[in-house]
DNA sequence: AATATAATTGTAATCATTACAAAGTAGTAT
DNA sequence: ATACTACTTTGTAATGATTACAATTATATT
């Protein structure tokens, strides 16, 4: 994805394009670590020193509302960030702390007892330890 | 699961037992409702005068340690507690913020690319809005 | 009963996030 | 182009959750 798709991407969400947002995606774009605000605000202000970490919040949470980005949340603490927001889980290693995207077929689960809910977002997070730590 | 019970499950994790331990863990017991620290601080702390919130913390952090408790992080800025710890999901409604249990075969998904992943934790979690809200 | 070990408590510190107001930016109508 | 309006960005202060830490208290062992 180039910058003239992020725009459209914004512009089909009415989230109106600023350098900033644009900054933003495409850093999530171009990192697909599950960054947290921190990471993305450390990297980005190296090149935008004027950038304030208010806006990054605002930023996020405007993409998340917009459905343009995921919210992880299997960190205790700290909330994470993902522009793929096709279905897929999360493995936290609890040794190094990374986070891996695997596949899973999360629409294969069975949830009769939710027929009357309406939903929104599935989320799949596994933790343990990952090949390169339990060495 | 009465106290002798509750007592016997810290014993068997090697957590000593104490007053304040055993009143968190029959607090979890009898409130399936995915409580918050403050949550258990708050009822606990009429009953229990000197009970300190440092000290809750302590306990619900040695027990999901131990496996006997399961941290919740279906919330973005709060952890949750339960002390079902079999396999099962979670549907956190946007509008009551209720959270729901629900029947799921974690173990049904399909998870080849991590063959080589020790795992320790699963967790399903949906969001979206439950039958009361959508009216 | 004396001692060692661990738990509890309260306060202070830290970290993530939000609230808010001032300053800046862009778009629109005149 | 100018003035007006609405929205965004920024920086600081405030809030909320959690942890660090030291003093006190409780528990277990000799």
């Amino acid at each position: 994805m180039n910058i003239n798709d992020l725009t459209n991407k914004l512009k089909e969400k009415n989230i109106k394009v600023s350098f900033q947002r644009i900054k933003v995606l495409e850093y999530l774009n171009n990192n697909r670590t599950h960054p947290t605000v921190d990471q993305i605000y450390n990297d980005l202000h190296l090149e935008i020193t004027s950038l304030s970490r208010t806006t990054i919040y605002n930023t996020l949470n405007a993409l998340v509302e917009s459905g343009l980005v995921k919210l992880i949340t299997i960190d205790d603490n700290t909330s994470r960030y993902d522009i793929d927001t096709r279905n897929h889980g999360h493995f936290k290693c609890q040794t190094c702390k990374n986070i891996y995207d695997f596949k899973v077929n999360i629409d294969s689960l069975s949830e009769k007892e939710l027929k009357d809910f309406e939903i929104n977002s599935k989320d799949v997070y596994f933790k343990g330890i990952c090949p390169n730590c339990s060495i």
